[in-house]
Parts: structure tokens; C-alpha cells; sequence
DNA sequence: TGATCCCGCCAACGT
DNA sequence: ACGTTGGCGGGATCA
């Protein structure tokens, strides 16, 4: 899979060549600078001006006003900020823009200055991405890089081809309840912490030993075939899909945003979060440069991210010394629950009137998201069916696709919507079952290793509050069923002593509390009082580093000398020395190359180090419920679904499927939503875990409509579903007009199924996109009669749990029960155990 | 220096 | 064949 990237480019030598090729540029050095702008750009001579401006303009103030009245306002304290060193400053950048005002963090305000918080359905905000890179004076490829990351939050979907859809962040909490519930199932905890135990253990160097534990920690099985997965997956989806897509920015966002929202602190540092990344959809390999561009890529994700406020950079001191990380600040997530309310509420306010629509929309929306394709799709039957969908998808987006450009900036573009004709909202998902078996017992595997590490102690606690377990606990809760056999056997063999580690000493397992403890007893969580945005960070650093610095050190004091000492004396600070090395190593490319070819080989020996697919997770979307379940997993087919609410429609009908068809492909469930949301298939892959209490599949509701008919009718005719298959239509189909209230938001529930394996779900949307939004909002029956998940159960399901030792069940329930309190206390208990330090900027 | 990360080549993908 | 996306890593800046 390594190849899957860029084969080519890997070619060092290619690279070097390329560059000193290039034209006009210099040889190697980067382009130069100083010439950039000034001459090239148009706007030049004020461009500083004018991006600053803009960012100040009224306009966008306004917009920013909405929501900075909620939650920020920082970023016109930014700007202002930023105003101020220019105006200080010497001639300042202006002639030169200096490299910060072209961060991508700073970029990325001016992006989100352009578009409310909570659009409403009513303005529809496209984005036209050509313009937008015009309007904010950049090259596109920037955009590219601050819409992936809003993508990976749903804040965006794509439309068409340079064309994007601006939901806000009416998805966000579902988002980032999802995200979470997949860190949760992919046990992020616990490879946080072996990661850090191993960092203490040895620190960098890739030796096989290292490599070897990982492995083995892990659960080398697991990631064998995630690997395996992954690379067939990508290959189809090359084809079918950009393997690509799914692949980087999006997803890496995604596993980012999981670590945070799984970590008890809530601190993740770089360093953790790249190498986590990294084994998991590769192995690992320790290769210098990978972690290189690993971290680079973070950083963009964390600029981005930063300008969300949804996380804060910090620095947290350990004995090691001072290590780059950041800090959640966004909302808290939510177990899992399906309130619609809570979503509203954790972001900022909930906006005004309409928003409730908008939700809608969003969810449609959203359900296409990806593109991505599901991880592991293997059956060929799968993947026919996949493509399929795929294709139909694109046709129906890119039909809509005629960008219109609004030229105006700030505007927002409400006169381009164009009108749309209403269709049929119907959106179906499809969930396939691959096998799901795999993952299953990898996971099983898995967990049982995970379990090891943990404490004794720890494990016991099934879900109590993480508040007990502070650190990492809540992934030791999910896993209840599972930890608790292999755990003792394997922990011997995790723990600690690592040779290197010696001079580290005391440190505990990564179990949860403990862990904490371990690695450095003497961390202490300052709370950071100030936010800074982060791109713009530097800017307000300069001023406030000072102060926060100092009192990060006043703090720490007492730890420093500790610290320091600890550092300095270590004489084999493998780290540092280690990715010196590497770094060294690096450069010489050919050694490089060497290294990576050693190491994949390694790989694939050893492919267990990835967990989890790496799937772009879904779509949540607003409706609800879906959430965690659903999206989650790749294996488990979590279906939660949501139930919730409202409207939850027993929407989730199933398919009858004979027995053979489940086998050979899962389909479990089918679907239809109207405001479903769709897991893109991608995202269903991406789970590992069982969970499948969730699973509702199936089932159920068999009540079927009209409607139904007609749906399946039009499925079939797609080519969405065989033509044996009906699936159960809600009523929701039918075109009821609704009056949405706001609650309402979380229209339907939906179910989701997912199925193991990832399958793939394929979601269909009928109608158009552009228009759709209102329309379906419109649309919308209210009443569906909700049925309980729980109830619907379908066979295959059954057939899963089988599969899955560890059950599934447990773990969404279980996840979902820690999550509704965990984070409260956590921190609180948590600190001190543990010491952090952790001071901004 | 090390941390941060801009820049833009160029591959993969789409049309 | 060309346009869009976006992986990737050199090496400039910042701190």
C-alpha cells in the first residue's frame, strides 16, 4: 500500500531531479521568496493589507459576529492582532507578506469568515473554490487543504468539481460523536499509550525490536489484515474512486480529531498522534521521513483545526522535554446520544430560526460525502456494487455541477442556488457485509492485547467513569467483554521494562491511570488561559508566549529542574538522537528509499500495525442518531442507530436477503432515509469493532409503504439493489410536507446498520443536490414511528456476533455509557497523576 | 537549532 | 488532452 502514494514521486532521486528542473526557479533552494509576491501578485503591493482586511471587512464581520457572539471572537482579535504587527512592524510585510500571514491558519479564518457558523437552509453556501482561492489571493491547492480538513468534519460536502457545500457546523457534534465513538472502538487509548510506553522504552529508533512489539501489541493480526484490507480496497478504489481522497488529509483528519476526543486529557501530541497515524494505515515504519511528513501534514490539519477552535496548541513538558501538542477546545462530545438538542447546544448556540432546516439539508448532503470509498471492500461482488453506486453518485453530482461562481466575496450566493426540481430524496444506503470476521477477531485479538496493557486494576472497571480510571480509561471501557481474557497474558509481555526505557524508569503501564503516571509522574496539566487561535498563533504568541511560557515554567518549576536533569542526563536520549538520525538518514534519500524498502518488507511481514482501515468516516450527519453508530465502524457494523427521537422512523427496513446473499455479501440493512445520513462506505470499513448492539439491521420494520414499492422499484431500476431485494420504505419518501421545527432536526433516524466488514454502504441520493436541501426539508414526514434499534435485529447481525467474540454489543454500549460521563471529572482526577505540563504558545 | 509549515511539483483522478 | 485534486517533501521561516 505504501506504493499506493505517489509511486512515483517516491523516487528520491525523482524528486531532487524535478525540483532542479523546474524552470525558473532556483536549483533546489525554494523558489524565492521575496520575488513571489511582490511581482507576481497583483494585488500586491496591499495584498498583506487586503487579506487583513478582509478579514476585518464588515462583512465578514458581521458574519464572524454571529459567531463570535457564541463562541469566538477570536479571530478578529486576530486579525487585529495581526494588524498590529504590520503596522509595527517595520514596512512590515506588506511588501512582503511574511510567512505567516500566508499560514494556512490565517488562511483558513478568512475562509470561515466567509461562511456562518450555522448557515441557514434558506442561504445556501456554496463554496466555488476557484473563487474562494481568488478572493483570499491563494493558490487553490491551498483551499484544497483547509476544505479536506472541513470535509473530514462534515462541515463541507462536495457538490461537484470545484464546488463545495457549506453546512457549518450543524454536524459537527454528530461528527465529532462518531469520531469518537470510532476512536473508542479502535481502541486510540491504548495505542496512545503503548505508544508512549514505548517511547519511553526506546524512544525512536526503529529497531526491528520495537517494531516487533508494536506489532505484537497490537495484535499483529489486526493489522495484518487491515493492511490487507486496505490495499485492495485502494486498488478498486483507484478505479472506482480516488484512492487517494480517502486516503490522506481527510481521513488523517478524522483519526486526529479521534485521538483528542478519546484522550482523557485531551492533549495529543504531534509526535503520538504521527506515529499512531502512521501504523495505522501503514505499518509503521518508523522511516524517518514518513514520521517527517507525517507530522507536516498534522500540522496543516491542526492550523485548520486550530481555526475551528476546536483545538489550542500547547506544549506539554515531559522528562523528555517539551513536546509540540495541542488541546481540544471544542465542544465536548457527547456519548452518543442522540439529542438532537445537544448537538446545537455543545457547539455555540444554536442559530437562530431556521437553522433547523438546514440541518437537513446537511445531512443529504452529507451523505455523500465521501467519496471514499470503503475501506475494504474485497468481494468482488462488493466492489461491482460499490462502483456502481459510485458512478451513479457521480453522475448525480456532477450533473448539479455547473459552477456558478458567485463572484462576490463575501457574499454568499444565495441568488446562484439554482432552483431545483424536487426528486426524490430518497436516499438509500446500502450496507454490504464483507466479511466481517477479520476484523472481528483482529480486533478480538486485538482488544485482548490492548487489555493487556492495561492495569489489572483498570480492567475491572468496566465503564465507570473514566473519572476513575482517568487517563485513557475510556477505551478500557468499551471493550468489556473482551479485555478481560487476554489481558493477563499479555501484559507480561508489554510492560515495561523495555530495555531502553531503563533510564526512565518508573513507568507504567499504559493502562490507564497509571499510565499516565508512568511515563511521567510529574506532569502537570496547566490549564491554558488563553486560546490562542492557532494560525494565527504566532502572532498572539509573540505577545502572550511570554507570559504563558513563563507561567507554563513557573508551574513546572518545580518539575523543570527535574526535567531538565532527566533530559539532559539521560546521555542516550534515544529520542532526539534517534531522529536525528533519521532525519540524517532522510536526507540521504537513496538511504531512504533503502530503509523504506527494508521496512516494507518488514510490513509486510508484518502488516498487523494497522488497525483500523483507514476510512474516511462518514457522514453523520445531522440526523441523528446515526451517529455513532453507524459510521464507526468497519466492522461493526455499528448500527447504532440512533434512534432516536423525534423522528426516527423505523425507517430501517430491512432487506430480505437470503441467508447466502448476507453471506456472500452483506447487506444487512437497507436503509432509506430521506434525511439519512450516509455512512459513505468508506466510513463503514473503518470500524473495527464489533459493536453490534447496535446493530439493528435489518429487520425490521417491515411495514412497508407505497412508498416502498416505489422505492425499491427505483432502486432496482438504479441498479442499487438486486432485484430480489425490497427494502422497506418510509414513509418519509413520500413527500409530506413538514413544517420543521428545530428539534426536528434529527429527522430521521436512521439507522444504521452498519455491517461488519465494512461494507460498503452505498447511499444513494436521488435527488439533486443543489436543490434539494430546502426541498427536503420540506419534504420531510415527521412521523415515522420509531423503532427501537435494539428491536431490530437482523439475522445477520445475529450472525456477526457470532463472529465476534468480543462483542459488539458490549462495546457500543458500553462506549456509549462511559462517554456520557467521562469527560467531566476526568480531567480533574486525571491531573495528577499524571504531570503535564502543558503551556501555549 | 529545532519547530513550523509554505510552496509547488507532479501524480492520480476525472471529464 | 486537459482540468481538478491533493500527496509529498524540500527547504525557508520562525522562535
Amino acid at each position: 500500500r505504501s506504493v499506493l502514494k505517489t509511486p512515483l514521486k517516491q523516487a528520491a532521486t525523482s524528486h531532487s531531479v524535478l525540483t532542479e528542473i523546474q524552470p525558473d526557479c532556483q536549483p533546489l533552494t525554494t523558489p524565492p521568496k521575496p520575488k513571489e509576491i511582490l511581482p507576481a501578485d497583483p494585488w500586491t503591493p496591499t495584498s498583506n493589507l487586503k487579506m487583513l482586511i478582509s478579514a476585518a471587512s464588515p462583512e465578514i464581520r458581521s458574519r464572524e459576529q454571529r459567531r463570535e457572539l457564541s463562541n469566538n471572537s477570536r479571530e478578529v482579535l486576530q486579525a487585529k492582532h495581526c494588524l498590529q504587527e504590520h503596522l509595527s512592524g517595520d514596512e512590515y510585510e506588506k511588501s512582503q507578506p511574511s510567512r505567516k500571514e500566508k499560514s494556512l491558519g490565517l488562511l483558513c479564518h478568512k475562509f470561515l469568515a466567509r461562511y456562518p457558523d450555522y448557515p441557514s437552509a434558506a442561504e445556501n453556501n456554496y463554496i466555488c473554490l476557484d473563487e474562494v482561492a481568488e478572493e483570499l489571493n491563494v493558490e487553490r491547492r491551498r483551499i484544497y487543504d483547509i476544505v479536506n480538513v472541513l470535509e473530514s468534519l462534515h462541515m463541507v460536502s462536495r457538490l461537484a468539481k470545484n464546488r463545495y457545500a457549506w453546512h457549518g457546523r450543524h454536524n459537527l457534534s454528530k461528527t465529532l460523536q462518531a469520531l469518537k465513538k470510532v476512536g473508542e472502538e479502535n481502541k486510540y487509548t491504548q495505542q496512545i499509550q503503548m505508544i508512549k510506553k514505548r517511547e519511553y522504552e526506546h524512544e525512536f529508533d526503529f529497531d526491528g525490536e520495537r517494531n516487533e512489539e508494536m506489532a505484537r501489541s497490537f495484535g499483529s493480526n489486526e493489522h495484518s489484515e487491515m493492511s490487507f484490507v486496505e490495499l485492495p480496497g485502494m486498488e478498486f478504489r483507484a478505479a472506482s474512486v480516488n484512492s487517494r481522497k480517502d486516503k490522506s488529509l481527510r481521513v488523517m483528519s478524522q483519526k486526529f480529531v479521534m485521538l483528542f476526543l478519546v484522550s482523557t486529557p485531551q492533549i495529543v501530541s504531534l509526535e503520538v498522534a504521527a506515529k499512531i497515524l502512521i501504523g495505522e494505515d501503514q505499518l509503521e515504519d518508523l522511516d524517518k521521513s514518513k514520521f517527517k511528513t507525517k507530522i507536516r501534514r498534522l500540522y496543516d490539519i491542526a492550523n485548520v483545526l486550530s481555526s475551528l477552535e476546536l483545538i489550542k496548541k500547547v506544549h506539554v513538558t515531559e522528562e523528555r522535554g517539551r513536546k509540540p501538542a495541542f488541546k481540544w477546545t471544542g465542544p465536548d462530545v457527547l456519548p452518543n446520544v442522540q439529542d438532537t438538542k445537544l448537538e446545537t447546544t455543545s457547539t455555540s448556540c444554536p442559530p437562530p430560526i431556521s437553522e433547523s432546516i438546514p440541518s437537513k439539508e446537511q445531512c443529504s448532503k452529507n451523505l455523500f460525502p465521501s467519496r471514499g470509498k470503503q475501506n475494504f471492500t474485497r468481494h468482488p461482488s462488493l466492489i461491482k456494487l460499490v462502483k456502481t453506486i459510485e458512478n451513479d453518485r457521480r453522475k448525480i453530482q456532477s450533473a448539479p455541477t455547473s459552477p456558478v461562481k458567485m463572484s462576490a466575496s463575501t457574499d454568499q450566493n444565495l441568488s446562484a442556488l439554482p432552483s431545483k426540481m424536487a426528486q426524490v430524496p430518497a436516499i438509500a444506503k446500502h450496507q454490504l457485509e464483507g466479511q466481517s470476521k477479520k476484523a472481528k477477531e483482529l480486533k478480538l485479538s486485538r482488544s485482548a492485547l490492548e487489555s493487556n496493557q492495561l492495569s489489572p486494576e483498570v480492567v475491572p472497571k468496566p465503564e465507570t467513569p473514566r473519572v476513575a480510571a482517568p487517563s485513557q480509561q475510556p477505551a478500557l471501557a468499551q471493550p468489556p467483554a473482551v479485555c478481560p481474557p487476554s489481558h493477563s497474558s499479555v501484559s507480561p509481555v508489554i510492560l515495561p521494562h523495555t530495555p531502553a526505557g531503563v533510564s526512565y524508569a518508573i513507568y507504567l503501564h499504559p493502562s490507564q491511570a497509571h499510565t499516565v503516571t508512568t511515563y511521567s509522574p510529574s506532569f502537570m496539566l496547566q490549564p491554558v488561559p488563553c486560546a490562542n487561535v492557532t494560525g494565527i498563533k504566532s502572532i498572539n504568541s509573540k505577545v502572550l508566549n511570554k507570559t504563558t511560557t513563563e507561567e507554563g515554567d513557573n508551574q513546572l518549576t518545580t518539575d523543570d529542574p527535574t526535567k531538565s536533569l532527566t533530559a539532559k542526563e539521560r546521555p542516550p536520549i534515544k529520542s532526539e538522537t534517534s531522529s536525528q538520525r533519521c532525519l540524517k538518514r532522510s536526507q540521504a534519500l537513496q538511504e531512504n528509499n533503502l530503509i523504506k524498502k527494508y521496512r516494507s518488507d518488514e510490513e509486510s511481514l508484518d502488516p498487523s500495525l494497522t488497525f483500523f482501515p483507514s476510512g474516511y468516516l462518514i457522514p453523520l450527519t445531522q440526523c441523528t442518531h446515526g451517529n455513532k453508530a453507524g459510521f464507526s465502524n468497519k466492522e461493526k457494523a455499528g448500527i447504532c442507530s440512533l434512534q432516536h427521537t423525534t423522528y426516527s422512523s423505523p425507517i430501517a427496513s430491512v432487506i430480505p436477503v437470503t441467508a447466502s446473499e448476507l453471506k456472500a455479501v452483506n447487506i444487512p440493512a437497507f436503509q432509506i432515509t430521506p434525511l439519512n445520513i450516509m455512512l459513505s462506505p468508506t466510513s463503514i470499513a473503518a470500524a473495527p469493532v464489533l459493536s453490534n448492539s447496535c446493530l439493528n439491521s435489518s429487520n425490521t420494520s417491515s411495514a412497508q409503504n407505497p412508498s416502498s414499492s416505489v422505492l425499491n422499484f427505483t432502486l432496482q431500476h438504479i441498479g442499487l439493489i438486486p432485484a430480489g431485494v425490497q427494502v422497506p420504505a418510509n414513509p418519509v419518501l413520500q413527500h409530506m410536507p413538514v413544517s420543521l421545527q428545530p428539534e426536528n432536526v434529527s429527522y430521521s433516524s436512521e439507522n444504521i446498520n452498519l455491517q461488519e466488514e465494512k461494507v460498503s454502504k452505498n447511499i444513494l441520493q436521488l435527488f439533486d443536490r443543489d436543490g434539494l436541501s430546502e426541498k427536503y426539508s420540506a419534504v420531510i414526514p415527521l412521523q415515522q414511528p420509531s423503532v427501537p434499534k435494539e428491536l431490530q435485529e437482523p439475522q445477520t447481525v445475529t450472525e456477526n456476533f457470532f463472529r465476534t467474540p468480543g462483542g459488539p454489543n458490549t462495546v457500543s454500549s458500553l462506549s456509549a455509557n462511559s462517554d456520557g460521563t467521562d469527560r467531566i471529572s476526568q480531567g480533574t482526577l486525571y491531573i495528577p497523576q499524571r504531570k503535564l505540563e502543558v503551556s501555549e504558545d
